[in-house]
DNA sequence: ATGGCTATGTAGCATAGA
């Protein structure tokens, strides 16, 4: 099965690329976030044509998440279980006998903000939550965009970053935290390249200057991180006219 | 160098992203 979490900055403006991406990658589900679309604006007749099946979960202006399958996704569940959250941040369906969880994580914007605590917030509520899930199937895959770099290989410039928002001590604390209760970074199960980011700033040339973050993430159950074969970022999409900020993860298993 | 770039909502800028 091949999976992929994409980031794509509005489906509005991406939606062209995230075609042509479809059609050359053929992914089995993929997992995206900020759509930025309300769900009666969702373009399922253009993701359709495409031979995919799409449920999804938006808003205007912000936030926004869609879970894209070749099979219709079963049991679908929006946002994190007792949590209320008026952000549109979670979406949950089981593919292939798969759970698949689709998360936008808080940004946070800096320390000293209330974004911040509302995201470590939101973290602990979706750790419980998961590990609730985890007993519940066991075949359970979160990707989406965590909004956090877990190590400092995962930052261009980690003494730049020390600290800050992305890069924090309590962010990195609620990685390990899902990663504790028994996901796997599919993307370190592998050998990679250095500097392998998949978030660079559209300003200042950060994407030519090599000055990324690995931001976005594919985590996999036990059983399928036994299983896993592959797991890449298609930093390609990242040159293209118009980009997203994110490029796609991709795994395989 | 606290800027810079992009997208949205909405009609000249404000907000947010990371």
């Amino acid at each position: 099965m091949k999976l992929a979490a994409w980031n794509v900055n509005s489906l509005k403006v991406r939606l062209p690329q995230l075609l042509d991406w479809l059609a050359r990658e053929q992914p089995d589900a993929v997992c995206l976030q900020e759509t930025k679309v309300e769900d009666r604006n969702f373009p399922s007749q253009a993701i359709e044509h495409s031979g995919y099946r799409a449920v999804f979960s938006g808003q205007k202006t912000y936030n926004g998440v869609a879970i894209l399958a070749r099979e219709s996704p079963q049991a679908v569940e929006h946002g994190i279980g007792g949590f209320i959250d008026p952000q549109k941040r979670v979406i949950s369906a089981t593919v292939n006998d798969v759970r698949l969880v689709c998360a936008y994580v808080p940004n946070g914007q800096s320390l000293d903000s209330d974004k911040y605590r509302y995201k470590l917030d939101w973290l602990k509520a979706f750790s419980s939550w998961l590990d609730a899930e985890s007993k519940k199937q066991a075949r359970i895959a979160v990707l989406g965009d965590f909004n956090i770099a877990p190590e400092d290989r995962d930052v261009h410039d980690p003494k730049a970053w020390q600290g800050q928002v992305l890069c924090s001590p309590a962010e990195r604390a609620a990685f390990q935290e899902l990663i504790g209760i028994g996901f796997k970074d599919s993307f370190r199960l592998f050998d990679q390249p250095e500097k392998s980011f998949s978030w660079w700033d559209y300003r200042m040339n950060a994407f030519q200057r090599k000055m990324g973050l690995r931001i976005d993430h594919v985590l996999l159950s036990d059983g399928l991180a036994r299983d896993c074969k592959s797991s890449r970022i298609d930093i390609e999409m990242r040159r293209n006219e118009r980009p997203s900020d994110h490029a796609p993860v991709i795994a395989v298993f």
